[in-house]
DNA sequence: ATGTTC
């Protein structure tokens, strides 16, 4: 355990501020699954020292290393003391997300078309590395209406419908994009990769609610025990990276100007308010449209499968992102303040009543999607009325072992056979990437959930088990 | 996460 660490109430510690902190830091976790996280707990303190931070740097239960910033890790800053935004606060995968479909059929009456339905997904689902896409785009003119009007311009161009965009976190689109701050080595990786999974923990699965624990909060999201779901999990795919990688080395050029320093260069950071924090934030709106309008994208193709194999419709509970940085009203010391919201590896989370929720969830709270490790439980969670981390918690398992680590255990093939035993039909994109996520790499998604939930983060809704995956 | 080290 981490030296600093005080023990400081249910599933939460902290780190007073000593050094370069202005603020404390808060980690809502166990014990247990602090224990690995050993070098997150550095870069949780680290975080505190960003110029203009707000409050204390949090953790969710589920954080890991990341760069810079911890995966897992929520900080916000105050534009008007000079706050700054770090895109490593953000992360590479710009907007990494994850949306819910909940089918009008039953895990049951579906089970004898359920192989049929994998195969039908297997071919229409693009995945792994720089490999295939449901859309082609010869370039940036193009791709302007995916990065100002994200899953609104899909539905615009006929995939999809209203419903769905009521269904979107900020109704499917982020404002303020700004396609010009784009470069054109990210335009040229995007316009490739629209509506594509990518690799790594990726995935689509067919799910089945196995639990429900709020019934009323389960109805007004559309969900019932015994129901097939759909999960999307994926993200900004090359673009996102490639816009990261370009505005981490700009405002590394210009930290000295703004007379910045921080405690690991991989915190790189410009003020909210200046050219190079202009520039971050428009671009990373860009690629979070994108991420939005992939996600859409890849449910249209899930949806007519779902129509031709089973005569089953899809409709969207929720999309949510994990990564993304936000400028918000938030109350601090009694004061409503606008404060720009780092999220990485970290969900927001709106209690019940918010005016940014739909009216059809109103009154249950905003849907929080958890995804959970190939093979186990995922979750749907909801937000609570007074949050602390202004309005965020967990957002999957978390890593412990990398991704070499974990490819030296089981072998890809080996874990196939084990999950197809298990009756899980597995639609892999490649064995070394299937070996990856192995289930050992990652902590308990449960244990994630129950730490949120008992550091009074957010509530659970239900819980999913897996009936097919098709893996990025 | 990522044309898995421009």
């Amino acid at each position: 355990m981490h030296a600093d660490l005080v023990e400081d109430g249910p599933y939460r510690f902290r780190i007073e501020p000593t050094g370069a902190m202005r603020v404390p830091g808060v980690l809502f976790a166990s014990r247990e699954l602090l224990a690995p996280a050993e070098n997150a707990i550095e870069q949780v303190a680290h975080v505190a020292a960003l110029p203009g931070v707000v409050e204390a740097s949090y953790a969710m239960p589920d954080v890991h290393l990341g760069y810079g910033f911890p995966i897992g890790g929520v900080a916000a800053t105050d534009p008007r003391e000079g706050g700054v935004v770090s895109p490593g606060g953000v992360g590479f995968d710009i907007s990494c997300g994850v949306r819910l479909l909940a089918a009008d059929t039953d895990a049951s009456g579906l089970a004898p078309a359920l192989r049929d339905l994998m195969d039908g997904l297997d071919p229409v689902i693009p995945r792994g590395m720089g490999k295939g896409a449901v859309w082609h785009l010869p370039g940036r003119r193009d791709l302007t209406g995916i990065l100002t009007g994200g899953a609104r311009y899909a539905v615009e161009q006929g995939h999809g419908n209203e419903r769905d965009l009521r269904r979107c976190e900020d109704a499917g689109a982020v404002a303020d994009a700004d396609p010009g701050q784009v470069s054109e080595r990210a335009v040229e990786r995007g316009a490739r990769q629209v509506g594509s999974l990518g690799s790594g923990n990726h995935f689509l699965e067919v799910q089945r609610v196995a639990e429900v624990y709020d019934a009323d909060a389960a109805g007004a999201f559309g969900l019932r025990p015994g129901q097939v779901c759909v999960m999307i999990h994926c993200g900004s795919r090359g673009l996102g990276h490639q816009i990261c990688t370009d505005h981490v080395r700009a405002m590394e050029a210009a930290m000295p100007r703004h007379g910045i320093e921080v405690p690991d260069r991989q915190l790189a950071c410009a003020p909210v308010d200046s050219a190079e924090g202009r520039a971050y934030l428009g671009a990373m709106a860009a690629a979070a449209n994108y991420g939005r309008a992939n996600r859409q994208l890849l449910t249209e193709a899930a949806r007519r499968v779902f129509r031709r194999v089973a005569g089953a419709r899809l409709d969207l509970v929720y999309d949510v992102s994990h990564n993304l940085a936000k400028l918000e009203e938030h109350v601090v010391d009694g004061e409503p303040r606008r404060l720009c919201v780092h999220r990485k590896g970290a969900t927001r989370a709106l209690p019940p009543g918010h005016p940014d929720l739909p009216p059809d969830l109103r009154e249950a709270g905003q849907p929080v999607l958890i995804p959970g490790t190939m093979g186990t439980s995922s979750y749907v969670l909801t937000g609570v009325p007074g949050a602390p981390a202004f309005s965020s918690t967990c957002h999957g398992a978390g890593r412990v072992q990398s991704r070499h680590q974990a490819a030296r255990g089981v072998g890809g093939r080996q874990l196939r056979a084990a999950l197809e035993e298990q009756g899980i039909a597995v639609r892999p994109s490649s064995w070394r990437g299937l070996a990856e996520e192995a289930p050992d790499a990652y902590k308990d998604v449960s244990a994630v959930v129950e730490a949120a939930e008992g550091a009074g983060l957010c509530r659970k809704v239900a819980r999913l088990v897996p009936l097919g995956v098709v893996k990025g």
